[in-house]
DNA sequence: TCTTAGCACTCGGTAGACTGAAGTGCTAAG
DNA sequence: CTTAGCACTTCAGTCTACCGAGTGCTAAGA
């Protein structure tokens, strides 16, 4: 006899959501009574699980496609599952194993990095994997270095700790001495260096920089590369894993067209990740297009620091413990790899 | 009466062949012998269409889904189209604004101007458009600079005359001093500066250059950067333009998942350009997954010299002038436009 | 009071028969 | 050589019957 517990669902009740969930990210179908009370974990009638079953569809846990068929889960059902019912993944040593060799591998440069992490993820998920690069916002510039590339154009060349460079080409329709670019160089990295990338972009220049002619000019293209940098890296990929998961060409369109559009995915990602839940749930983000999917989110720190998120977009009849299990185990190593550097 | 031309095809049959195809382009579907004979252009009966679509279907121009269906287009009735049949697109008023425009826009960096060039494409063709960024091997290197990331880390910039800018980070774990990077920095610049990218990656060090410690692992590393970028530089959009075109979830899957793939579809543009013709439809390139779609490429000049390639992917029955057309304008506009910077 | 066996019921999916529409190939006349 | 006319073929859609899966309910049992 189960004790009643929160918002009404009893042990048994909760027991027998779980086994509907579970069979049902296996199977992709509807599933049966008969189905649950043939599973060793349960040692129920199937008379007994349709009577608990059909209190779950009353309060919105699950629901029946039809009269004669089995029952599916609700978004209401999935998400209590996320929150409540699941096991947490133990990872496995092979996945372990993977992850770690992945991140003792040599990356010459960071997007190579995160561009290979995105392949990982779709590995280790069946997902489509987007990674956003660390936000330059909490880096410290290094340099800057102004280089004629014509008689008339100059390349301002700004580079942070991180080792990502950030680029703006300006017109100087005057022709341009070497030791003038060097000195315009000295005077820019003097004044950028150490400082945080957001802090550039705000501060007043100090007063004893006499902003003048090319000077000004490279000075503003310096902040603009450095407030560009900030959108840039987002890694997009395994667009075909998830397309796999549904058969309705429609749905598959509406994916397509929205991983294409990064700045959507972003913001997609920057809003669950601020309504403070690790998983966005069929339509509970609202992107129409996405609603028979969903979105699990994990930042990444850097130095203690959030600077950075992975996330992982799947349908939602996913294995949510595995996926959400391989998105933290891959932003953990993420952060920590990116603090090493 | 007509006149035997060359593979047997006479003024009528070209005639009907081609007011097939291109009636087949616009309806999607089977296209019937009245629907040909109610055409302005033509008039004859469907009675005579009608032997003429079989004779065109005995040679393999034409093919029928089945008995009582009209006929649809072989790939051997497309490429007679392309190569003979079709009448080249003039370029109305509108598409060449549409394009002046957009080339007279300001782009900061050419791979901006690169990846809305894609956007400018699928939006003038409703195909996934690829353009790969200029090759570097025929550009000249122009600065090489060292910066120190960390105590043990190193950062080598290469920026060539387009403004392109590789790097390469390197591990010494020594503590460098400032004036030593200045020194490897003016030293390695004066051996690359002006010099073809695909020089420097074959010819020999000039002997003046002592290749020790640092300096020697700087050299390797900056060609190695160099060596990337010739691979780096390619945007592909639109994947959701050619999805739209297929019914078939299965179809759809197999063109998503080549599309991301981006080596695969520079291997397939490649192999096309190398083949001599601009277009290759269906089976021709071999790719099976992409057997319903047609490619077109056109390659662009920078000041005289191939350097890179613009590609187009959507259904076999696309308008193929229209595609081409617009491939043509945009790749001489885009070469045009990079000759100028 | 809870569980369970039994059963009637519902509904989707499949297979077969039929119909109408589309389009052909052939024939014979112009 | 062209074309009107016609018989023929095939597909797509509709209707029906039927099977199977799975349910909800009822009544008996623990």
């Amino acid at each position: 006899m189960g004790v009643k517990v929160s918002f009404g669902l009893d042990d048994r009740r909760a027991l027998i959501l779980r086994a509907v969930i579970e069979a049902y990210i296996n199977s992709a179908g509807p599933v049966g009574s008969a189905q649950i009370a043939s599973l060793p974990a349960i040692s129920l009638s199937s008379a007994t699980i349709r009577n608990a079953m059909n209190s779950l569809e009353h309060d919105g846990y699950l629901a029946q496609p039809h009269t004669s068929a089995g029952r599916v889960p609700t978004e209401k059902g999935y998400r209590r599952y996320v929150d409540e019912l699941m096991i947490d993944d133990e990872v496995g040593p092979e996945r372990n194993d993977t992850v770690d060799s992945f991140f003792s591998n040599a990356y010459y440069e960071i997007d190579d990095l995160l561009n290979a992490t995105t392949s990982l993820l779709t590995n280790l998920t069946n997902c489509a994997a987007i990674v956003t690069g660390p936000s330059t916002q909490q880096t410290q510039i290094l340099s800057v270095q102004l280089i004629c590339l014509s008689h008339s154009t100059v390349i301002v060349v700004v580079v942070d700790e991180n080792g990502s460079v950030e680029k703006r080409t300006i017109d100087w329709p005057v022709n341009i001495d070497d030791d003038e670019l060097r000195e315009i160089s000295r005077l820019l990295t003097d004044q950028f260096r150490n400082k945080m990338a957001c802090d550039v972009l705000v501060a007043p220049v100090s007063s004893d920089l006499p902003l003048l002619g090319l000077l000004e000019l490279s000075f503003k293209a310096a902040k603009e590369a450095i407030r560009n940098g900030e959108n840039a890296g987002v890694f997009i990929g395994g667009t075909s894993n998830v397309v796999k998961s549904f058969d309705a060409v429609e749905t598959v369109r509406g994916i397509v067209s929205i991983l294409e559009r990064h700045f959507m995915v972003l913001g997609l990602m920057r809003s669950i990740l601020a309504s403070g839940h690790g998983v966005a749930i069929g339509s509970e983000h609202g992107l129409s297009s996405l609603r028979e999917c969903a979105i699990v989110v994990s930042p990444y720190s850097v130095d203690g620091v959030q600077v950075g998120t992975i996330g992982l977009i799947g349908p939602t009849r996913m294995n949510y413990s595995s996926v959400i299990g391989a998105a933290k185990l891959v932003s953990q190593n993420l952060g920590r790899r990116l603090s090493e550097g």
